[in-house]
DNA sequence: GCGCCGACCAAACCTTGGTATGATGGCCTT
DNA sequence: AAGGCCATCATACCAAGGTTTGGTCGGCGC
């Protein structure tokens, strides 16, 4: 596979990315919606951070736009609060009455864009357009590493760490000399983890453990 | 000094990191030149953009403290100006009259902080720290990158071919196929890159045309 | 011309990788 | 107790990787 997901021969019609709309203002929402919808995208308006999280939310590509000062909970704690609810939507802020420290904190924190309301249509939908963009590239790599440690889970103890040794430029019988095996085991070991890895030859295997983030104590030049 | 490359374990004799503080305002200056040599740091103030680009700039790491607001070119402008010329050092804006849109765009570009007059001491102190450490991993990242396309310049045409095949997973007969050639003259192509990228197994050999970016049409899983 | 280098190839030889086939034993679940 | 999975190892065999020795050919600079 290239590039997207083309984990499946057939790339099924793609979701078309939602929008999700945070603000309290159902004026600011409306013209929200049409604005997106104008532009062919799906929108999803909501008043509040609670009414966001509790409605249904599948796994579809999409992004959020979020008014910073917000009832019960501001747009910047919200931001933070979505790293650790597993939520990597990306998220363009808003706000009425922001200052330069606001929109700097939220930048650093990962927005892709703090406008100042009023805001002309155009530079929402070219945030928009980003974090949309973003996120996809988002998903193609979680998918793709999903994918891999998935294939990652099946393996056995033994065959970890022979796929670490091995990835990391031993030969067969140095692997099996750290391991205490014999080098008939290690082989088959090797055998087995190229197998269930789907590897068609050592370099991919080496670049699956790069993603994968394996490393072993054994020195490498890169 | 705050922290600088921990990559090795003796990074001896690193030289310090200087500030280059540029601000048309001697009172700035001079309040900031304080500042980072109270805490160690080596500082070189100027009062223009021009001055900084005319003064020597040895290759020593340090980071950019820069008045948005300048004669003759805007910091903003400076600040795109940089990455054409080649200079990556992080920038840390500051400003007297700014606003929202200007600190976002900032922060699009890559600045490390924006920083609006007056600002708090340990503020500035903090933007510097990171800054500066962003700028050592940068540095490091960068020295082994050129060690590498240099141990690659030496490469001859068919050593690079040879290499982008053998770190696709390719068999040397298959190279030998594709490029014409015999599978003699592959493997001997092929030891030829292993001792001149110094490369001590096929496993550093992809990770090495990995960090290079050396891509083949050929199908790889990731 | 001469030397140097890169590209190319071959024969011989050795090491390493990879895959059977077959077998033993431990552990866990049914 | 039986079956399954994992780990272990041996023998044998074949494929692939890797080096050495030795040689041809063409371009380039002195």
């Amino acid at each position: 596979m290239i590039r997207s997901s083309a984990a499946k021969p057939a790339p099924e019609a793609a979701e078309p990315p939602t929008v999700h709309v945070v603000d309290d203002d159902p004026a600011i929402r409306d013209a929200l919606s049409s604005l997106f919808r104008s532009v062919g995208l799906a929108v999803q308006a909501v008043a509040s951070v609670a009414e966001f999280l509790g409605s249904p939310r599948p796994g579809t590509p999409g992004c959020l736009v979020v008014d910073v000062r917000l009832p019960g909970l501001s747009g910047l704690d919200f931001q933070g609060q979505m790293a650790g609810l597993g939520i990597r939507m990306p998220i363009i802020l808003m706000t009425g009455h922001g200052d330069i420290p606001m929109s700097v904190r939220a930048m650093k924190a990962g927005a892709v864009d703090f406008l100042a309301k009023p805001f002309r249509d155009q530079d929402m939908l070219d945030a928009v357009a980003v974090a949309l963009e973003r996120d996809a590239r988002r998903r193609d790599a979680e998918t793709a590493h999903e994918a891999l440690a998935a294939l990652y889970e099946t393996l056995t103890q033994r065959e970890r760490e022979v796929l670490a040794q091995v990835t990391a430029g031993l030969m067969n019988k140095q692997v099996a000399g750290n391991l205490g095996l014999s080098e008939i085991t290690v082989k088959i070991h090797r055998g087995n983890v190229m197998r269930k890895m789907s590897a068609r030859s050592l370099a991919d295997l080496v670049r699956m453990a790069e993603a994968l983030g394996i490393r072993t104590g054994g020195q490498t030049s890169v």
